[in-house]
DNA sequence: CTCATGCCCTGCTGGC
DNA sequence: TGCCAGCAGGGCATGA
């Protein structure tokens, strides 16, 4: 449910705090956390105590830290996922344990840094890094994970193209991290929404211009969560402080159910898709003719 | 290769 | 009051 900009909200709030600091030690308090790391919390210990942090990086909802061993040595990844409930937190050092603290890093500091995850779907892991597409690197475990839409890089004529060749509904491309990256559940409504496009429409049926048109909805939506510090149901999605963003009381069609549409009043809509649920308004975003 | 589905997990809510 | 079903859903494995 973090998606691109809650991650992004997190993502700042440890680049202002991790790089120059050094990781003094590591406590994993649930196996499952670090279920992708390769041998384990022992091998992960011995690779990040003593690491020095450089850089905080993003690629779709997936985080990383830039971090050296030893000065001189090779630079590494220390991937981070929030999952569906994951929070990285910055507590004081009086804090004290943290409620469904999963792992915990010592920083030598007036903070520790905590990954907490109640759902336990999210996790950190080291990795490799290796060069991107363009000038910079990525972790090798996040090289299948495309550009987000707010990513300079992000070539939108190659998006358009592969898009109207899928074959399949508008909303399942929209999920496809492969294919673009940082939309969830929310944000592929809202933009559906605001596009009125209904979540089947088959992709092959979007012109180009309607794909552009989608394209400045997401980007709009998720840039105006961003300013907002990203969206909360409930105390699961914080900044690395604790803290709630605002734009839950700015959504369109996501967790409106029998809500008037604000464009037509029309209710919105709960319908069943993916084993999830899909907002729409029925009069807005009309069922295509032809289903998937 | 593409596409669809099921699973992992915990806490909360609502019905009876 | 307690119990249980349903729901939240990102990412990956698997099978068609």
């Amino acid at each position: 449910m973090p998606e691109l900009p809650e991650v992004e909200v997190v993502r700042r709030g440890l680049d202002a705090y991790l790089p120059g600091r050094s990781i003094a030690g590591v406590s994993v308090l649930h196996a499952r956390a670090i279920r992708r790391q390769r041998g384990g919390a022992r091998a992960l210990a011995a690779e990040i105590v003593g690491a020095h942090i450089e850089t905080v990086s993003r690629r779709g909802k997936y985080l990383w830290c830039v971090v050296r061993p030893r000065s001189g040595s090779e630079p590494r990844a220390l991937v981070m996922h929030l999952g569906m409930s994951g929070q990285l937190l910055l507590p004081a050092l009086s804090t004290g344990t943290l409620r469904h603290g999963r792992v915990k890093f010592s920083l030598n500091a007036d903070r520790d840094l905590w990954f907490v995850d109640q759902r336990t779907f999210g996790g950190v892991y080291t990795d490799d890094l290796v060069a991107d597409d363009q000038h910079g690197s990525l972790p090798s475990s996040v090289e299948h994970i495309a550009r987000d839409p707010l990513d300079p890089d992000f070539d939108e004529r190659a998006f358009s193209r592969d898009l109207r060749r899928r074959g399949t509904g508008i909303k399942r491309a929209l999920l496809d991290q492969s294919l673009v990256s940082g939309i969830g559940n929310i944000y592929a409504d809202e933009s559906l929404w605001r596009t009125r496009v209904h979540y089947d429409k088959p992709c092959a049926t979007l012109s180009a211009a309607q794909v552009r048109e989608m394209l400045d909805h997401v980007r709009d939506v998720m840039s105006q969560a961003l300013d907002q510090g990203g969206t909360s149901f409930d105390s699961l999605y914080v900044n690395v402080n604790g803290e709630s963003g605002y734009f839950d009381r700015s959504l369109d069609a996501y967790g409106r159910e029998n809500q008037p549409c604000r464009r037509c009043g029309t209710a919105i809509r709960r319908e069943p898709f993916m084993n999830r649920s899909s907002y729409r308004c029925p009069r807005c975003q009309r069922a295509p003719r032809q289903q998937v």
